[in-house]
DNA sequence: TTCCCCTTTGGGAGCGCTCCCAGACATCTT
DNA sequence: AAGATGTCTGGGAGCGCTCCCAAAGGGGAA
């Protein structure tokens, strides 16, 4: 049974209200009697009631992070242990605390919803959508519910913040022209997420800078799977590139697998490049060039932007911000840069 | 701005009280009022307010995790990810949330500890700390806060759940021995952690089995991390194992390279075995023979655990429940039983 | 018929906090 | 000296729910 604020009140021979003053650090209480109610709650270990404070002031000091469905299923991805992890780190700093939820069901979405977002339990969420159609975005704007969410989206009303996934993978595939590379493939990821989209787009981009005609030939389509990545190397061996930009380290993991057992060297045969720069990409043989995304800055840059909405007059005539956090090639062996 | 039961009622000509007792299922309401006091409730979209709830009946429905300071730098690690899908998986299915907590600040871990626990915003917890003399389990106790250990812990009054670390190593050694192996080393890891200890002992223990001396210079010790791998092999090399047992698929990693680096392969000169079943651990040059843990499982028994000694009595005489979970021997190419 | 009991319903009293208003003084002002 | 400010403090009135008790009404037993 832990204390209330009345109770340490009748400690310190004051009432209540000093005493929630105090704890909420308002500064019209006497330095005296502040010093006093500070030393109760020191010896007592008071600590406020959450759900009281929450209930009277219409606000939780909680931010819920979501993960659809959809998304779920790559959860083990360290992509979203890294985002988490921004974060915390975020919530820690403001005090914040951190409510998780992947939608499993796809079945009662709309149930789901319901019970998590509309029960007051969080002031905002931060979504880690990859589907820009997913339903849960109508939903939130018409329950005004702040929001932010991690990658690109087309509506200005939503706030969100992404990594420069045109700008990362031109930078990929111009390396990869720098080193005198003409005939040079793509396995795109999944198309109608937007980090698919936008890595083809920056494929396309550099290969036009340079005035490279993009041939449906060598591109394949992949959907971030390691097997889809084996596949669709599989298939672009016909149209044989000299160099092969994946758009996920896992696929390109797929895609070296294929090009082994078709007895083709990397990098000497065909150069290879992929994209996020997960853990094992260092350690792979060959040591994989690829583009690495700040994903933990996504998360407190998130994570921030969202906390600030909230302290911040929410002002709903403001527009949307939209981050994007540039991303860095890190040049290894697989692209054959170092020979 | 949500309705309230009162609103609710209403609209549905009752009380607020019976609009309460349909919400939660009680059975005293007459069918025909249930049925019109839902229908009310499913036009409005009517939610209960969790904070009110929580305040009124002492409970909040919600799970906190807790990965104290120490592991949240090895978050990145496909453990946690995993470990809490399981988890909220289980939350799922009883409708309870799922509160994230990282304790960054090893500074004021008192304050946090206080913050976080003792604000009542949840029923219980889920710890995973690999630390035994962790300080937050002398609080948990005294604070009588119900939690569930991802991790063995010696205190006859801590419920956990935990693999099978020392029949899993002892399996993977025993593997090694019967390919005929007699000089086998093992990179340990942190030994101050349960899971460091208990492979240790497992490896031990198969070597006892089978009348193999223990010997100290094919012990090696490791901290989990690859770099501690890489170190921990080239100071075995003098004791010139035919064997090693990596007590982690990272450090396997690290020693991985270290014998790369004094061209011995691997399994042809010395035979690899490591722990944990990583995802990159088939994708390696040679595919890693390994530990598989049902870390999903973990997460979700312990989940279970939690929720069951929440929802049912409480009954603080019932001795803690241990769960053991087995692992699982992957057999692949580097320790060299394909051959 | 009268009484008792059981089912169903309504309303009061909190849960522990915040927010606001008014009161008690002390300090200025004119 | 009297009023006008200003500073600090206490207490009332909720926030939206649960829990309990009591009341209303119906049915059966005596």
């Amino acid at each position: 049974m832990p204390l209330t604020l009345e109770e340490v009140g009748k400690l310190a021979g004051v009432s209540r209200s000093t005493v929630s003053r105090v704890v909420n650090g308002h500064p019209s209480v006497r330095d005296e009697v502040r010093e006093r109610v500070w030393q109760v709650i020191r010896e007592t270990g008071y600590q406020p009631h959450a759900a009281a404070r929450s209930l009277a002031s219409r606000r939780s000091q909680v931010i819920g992070v979501i993960i659809p469905e959809a998304v779920s299923t790559l959860f083990v991805d360290p992509f979203f242990a890294l985002l988490l992890r921004g974060i915390t780190g975020a919530c820690n700093t403001h005090g914040y605390q951190l409510m998780l939820s992947l939608f499993d069901e796809p079945a009662d979405q709309g149930e789901t919803y319901r019970r998590i977002l509309r029960s007051g339990r969080m002031d905002g969420v931060l979504v880690a959508s990859t589907h820009m159609n997913d339903p849960i975005f109508p939903k939130l704007l018409q329950d005004s519910i702040p929001f932010v969410l991690v990658g690109r989206h087309p509506d200005p009303r939503v706030n969100y913040v992404d990594v420069d996934n045109v700008g990362g993978a031109r930078m990929a595939v111009e390396h990869l022209i720098r080193l005198g590379h003409r005939r040079i493939a793509t396995i795109t990821g999944t198309l109608n997420m937007a980090s698919g989209e936008d890595r083809l787009a920056g494929y396309c981009q550099a290969l036009e800078a340079h005035r490279i005609p993009v041939q449906a030939a060598l591109i394949g389509e992949g959907d971030f799977t390691k097997s889809s990545g084996t596949m669709g190397m599989q298939r672009l061996l016909s149209a044989s590139p000299t160099a092969v930009f994946a758009a996920s380290d896992v696929m390109a993991m797929g895609a070296l697998k294929a090009l082994r057992e078709a007895s083709l060297r990397v990098p000497e045969d065909v150069a290879l490049v992929g994209f996020d720069d997960i853990p094992v990409a260092a350690a792979l043989e060959p040591a994989l060039t690829t583009v690495r995304q700040p994903i933990d800055r996504l998360g407190s840059m998130a994570a921030d932007l969202l906390l600030n909405l909230l302290e911040n007059a929410p002002d709903a005539r403001a527009p949307a911000a939209r981050i994007i956090l540039s991303a860095r090639l890190i040049v290894r062996d697989s692209c054959g840069a170092l020979h």
